[in-house]
DNA sequence: TTGTATGCGTTATCAG
DNA sequence: CTGATAACGCATACAA
């Protein structure tokens, strides 16, 4: 705790009137007035002296803590976490809360551990945030206290939660490259049976088969999401009499791979390849040669999403909330360098 | 704040015990023995009635809030700041702390504004990171409260800091090359005057010189701290008659372009220029082919040797605290496939 | 060994 | 318009 603080009663005293008032100026209660000269006074004595008000005490008093928990199941490892916190930090800055961030690092234990230390904090509410999209249990602790999942979606009725648009993202993709006039397309997806796998292909399909693609026209293949499952997968899909002139991958480290596969191949890209990758993640997509065309995972908004719909539920909670809000949100295609019409 | 929650008193009630008493076995306070008897009544009626202590009040009382501030000027744009959270995290958690994390976009305003929500919420004290190594002016608020620095230095008196080993970085990377047998170097170094150029370079030149290495073996050039300007400094370098045989780059990215610069060139890494990065980026060190060696940035230490301090100034708060002590840590290196001998 | 009473810093209820 | 005073939930000096 920082060194004796200052309090409203010495506020009081400076301006030499009760607490009361000081309490009454400086939260500018709604029913009460208050002579403007006294109110000039306590706010000159509370500026002169410093005062900050004791968060704790306001909190305890008000049983209300300003204050929300964002517990993520893996927060150093991938650069998306910071994104999330970001927006969920950004509006509940706005609302004069700040958030504690937990990391569980995918230990039930430890997670149970950091949910209690947050329950025992009073925190309003929580973020339960996973850093990629899936379905999860949630926490029995968490029934207790509003919460709102982030690229995760639950079976627990009332408890809203916000994904990415998988299926958005995979017509996205499709569009890009059929818009280019790409007629063989490709797809790498994930071998994992995640939704961000169903999602994609289902979209990419829909639109492939919407602009007339033969069912040989367009091959789905899976592979490891990193750089030597997206080489192995993009060596097979290359060295084929009939190659694909267009590659979507399921994200972009697996299209690092793709890249080299090509290279070596001794196809350029785009002029003989075009890639389309998904994530956008900066340092990668920006960074190799071609810069890559990719889906943005929206996890800034989803952060900002599940931030307004977690305050909407504290503020309600004294009424009836009603039933949970969902959301599927849309990301952004970035135009890069790596989408060209085929040769 | 969570629907009514149970309370001290209500444990007592149904321990039939006062509230003292409660307290005390829930405490385990020291000098008060009280009978094992009753202590297992008050136990059993806690876990009963699923008692949580409120953290607020507790605070309120011991003028103590375990809880801890990081302000980061960003969050979001680095895959450091995950490390870095985790590392005061992990350490937070070891003393029942929990860590608001605010980050500030660089912005001073929000930093002010960021830091007062901080001190009005009574945090025990402020870890305040930088996520590139620099030396900051530290926001005048924070003299009121134990604060130490990551990832960057200060000259106010009596704040701790930790920073990077980066004459540590520079002599690591010269010696992995030295070791493999090159004898003609060269270093990619930032353009911009920051400790971490300054440092690496010194710690570089250092080991070459000691290696017995001419002036003209050894050339530092500068550029752009991103893919391009990697790949623009290496065409320079490698065009050039005696190119090098070895190159050191300020960071992974920069080095992404050298790859590209080498490929274009028919230089094959490492069989032909072996290359030493910084920073381990996973997705970019790890992505890129060959593997790039490259030389860890101790953001999990970091964040774990700060916070350990500022607990332990934030115990000592009440008795005087000594100077302040700063440390440079060194980051380990990283082995893949960019470093072969010369051919 | 256990209980009573006070205060941590605020807000809010009720009289003046 | 302003001021006592009682909570909020807990820890603790002191009394029993």
């Amino acid at each position: 705790m920082p060194q004796r603080r200052v309090t409203i009663k010495q506020v009081a005293a400076e301006a030499g009137v009760s607490i009361t008032t000081v309490s009454h100026v400086l939260n500018d209660v709604p029913g009460k007035r208050v002579h403007p000269d006294t109110r000039k006074r306590v706010k000159m004595a509370a500026t002169r002296l410093g005062y900050v008000p004791n968060g704790l005490a306001q909190s305890l008093r008000t049983q209300r803590s300003n204050t929300i928990g964002l517990v993520g199941d893996e927060i150093a490892t991938t650069p998306f976490a910071g994104k999330l916190i970001l927006g969920a930090q950004d509006v509940a800055l706005s609302r004069d809360a700040i958030v504690f961030v937990v990391s569980t690092g995918y230990q039930r234990d430890v997670e149970n551990r950091e949910i209690e230390e947050l329950l025992r904090r009073q925190v309003d509410g929580i973020l339960y945030a996973s850093m990629y999209h899936r379905t999860v249990e949630l926490p029995p602790q968490l029934a207790s206290v509003p919460t709102v999942l982030i690229n995760a979606s639950c079976t627990t009725p009332n408890v809203p939660w916000v994904v990415p648009d998988e299926v958005a993202g995979g017509e996205d993709a499709a569009d890009v490259l059929l818009a280019a006039g790409h007629r063989r397309l490709a797809f790498i997806n994930d071998v994992d049976e995640i939704p961000a796998a169903f999602g994609r292909e289902e979209g990419f399909r829909r639109r492939a088969a919407k602009a007339g693609l033969r069912a040989d026209d367009l091959q789905v293949v899976t592979a490891e999401t990193d750089p030597a499952g997206g080489y192995a997968a993009a060596r097979r899909l290359l060295e084929d009499t009939t190659r694909p002139t267009a590659i979507f991958c399921f994200n972009d480290r697996l299209a690092m791979g793709v890249y080299r596969a090509a290279t070596e191949l001794g196809l350029r890209i785009p002029e003989d390849l075009s890639i389309v990758g998904f994530d956008n993640q900066e340092f990668v997509a920006d960074g190799i040669f071609p810069g890559l065309t990719t889906i943005e995972l929206p996890h800034y908004d989803m952060g900002v999403w599940a931030t307004e719909q977690l305050f909407d539920r504290i503020d309600a909670a004294s009424q009836g909330t009603g039933p949970a809000p969902t959301a599927r949100l849309r990301g952004p295609v970035i135009h890069r360098d790596s989408v060209a019409p085929p040769s």
